[in-house]
DNA sequence: TAGAGTATGTCGGCCAGCGGACAGAATAAG
DNA sequence: CTTATTCTGTCCGCTGGCCGACATACTCTA
């Protein structure tokens, strides 16, 4: 759920992501950070934290993978993105204050990092290199917010989803021979809720997209048969 | 196109707005910063950026009106906000690097501050204080885009229509004996380009929402038929 | 004050995709 | 191993709203 094109270096995809925060920081901000921190385990499917929570902390994942979503009043949920170990979440909330408007749940068991709302502004204060790099982060979810709606407004399920698998690919993707094989796995309910369509419409999408040689599902893992789709929708001929 | 709730004070609407940094940094540093500036006049339509280019400028504006939206391949744009006096705009691709993905254009004659990256990072280094307004500014769009996402995700065309409406209305609403009336006016394409539909569909819904008596729309500028509408949708019954 | 340009209003055909329903496959739990 | 639960695949009727087309109304400029 990145934007593809900023997290790319001039040889190609880089290896520490934009917004993998901890590793781009100084070694004596992250330990700092660390000294200041507590941390927390989660198993899978616990909840960080929940729309409407008071919202006095900010993370850092270690390891393993956070889902943000937002509900929405009637049962659907909108997933905004994920977050890798090295990313930072639930600082909105803290930095602006009000509650939280986001859920985090784990996907898998994972350990945080947890600083107080106090520590963190303090930190932020004394620490100006990190300050600007919590804004890249920001900024960074920004265009990636903008890119969804983009393309919410404007392409059909059919390309989003192709879109959304590229962001991925990006990010989490592991070339194997020419394919790039995904290393998350997703169900098509959590694509749906990422791009804002249904189950079923997933389902027959990446049906069509097997059938049309462009992907491969093998055991729930998507494998992209090389850059051909790539470039086949993005120059749309 | 601003978040509504998280803008209000407890004794009803506030009078400077979140985002309004300029009005919220302290004075040396608001001053600081017109010191490095250089003011820039532009006239209505007139482009401030665009994307594509280079972006090595990030912009306050001190009057007028900017409007920010985001280009897709095809013809199409999404307008993700508007800028009023003493928001910041520009911002994300100077601290995050990378060319600028969305355009800014002028609504009226507008007056804006112009500082380059070099010297607003700097200016970040340097003083704390606005850095943390910054990401305050930062997450409160943030939060606006993904209240968008939801909206578009969840709601049919009437209800993201009415939602805006009430966006707006939390900011630049005036009340005028029971109504209240919208302060800008936009034309039934911004309005669509806004929340994702068409040109047809605004003009219709808008008709039947006047017809319902929710609101009245004199030249071309939206009265609300006060807080009725409010609560008839927020709780759907 | 005419004429150009832009905004609003209205109609209708068409279709993407939502949503309900159900069956089978895979996984987890006991 | 058995059962329960969750996920995937498939079918189909219904409809919101997109898109083209065209008429009218407003507004700015000369």
């Amino acid at each position: 759920m990145e934007k593809t094109l900023s997290c790319k270096t001039k040889s190609g995809v880089s290896n520490t992501h934009q917004t993998d925060i901890l590793a781009r920081m100084s070694a004596q901000d992250a330990d700092y950070l660390r000294s200041i921190a507590q941390i927390r385990r989660f198993a899978k499917n616990d909840l960080v934290f929940h729309a409407g929570a008071l919202g006095k902390h900010v993370y850092f994942l270690r390891s393993g993978r956070i889902k943000i979503y937002q509900p929405a009043n009637c049962g659907k949920e909108v997933i905004l993105w994920f977050c890798f170990p090295g990313d930072m979440f639930g600082m909105a909330e803290v930095v602006q204050g009000g509650g939280r408007v986001v859920n985090a749940v784990a996907c898998e068991a994972s350990e945080v990092l947890s600083v107080t709302q106090v520590q963190f502004e303090d930190f932020l204060r004394t620490h100006p290199a990190a300050s600007l790099l919590v804004m890249q982060v920001l900024s960074c979810r920004l265009r990636t917010l903008g890119d969804v709606i983009v393309n919410l407004v404007n392409d059909d399920a059919q390309t989003r989803i192709m879109k959304l698998i590229l962001r991925l690919s990006a990010r989490h993707g592991v070339r194997v021979a020419q394919d790039i094989h995904l290393t998350i796995d997703l169900t098509h309910q959590e694509i749906a809720d990422m791009v804002g369509t249904t189950r079923q419409t997933v389902t027959s999408v990446l049906g069509q997209l097997q059938k049309r040689g462009l992907m491969r599902l093998e055991n729930r893992r998507i494998l992209i048969e090389s850059p051909e789709l790539l470039d086949e929708f993005l120059n749309p001929v």
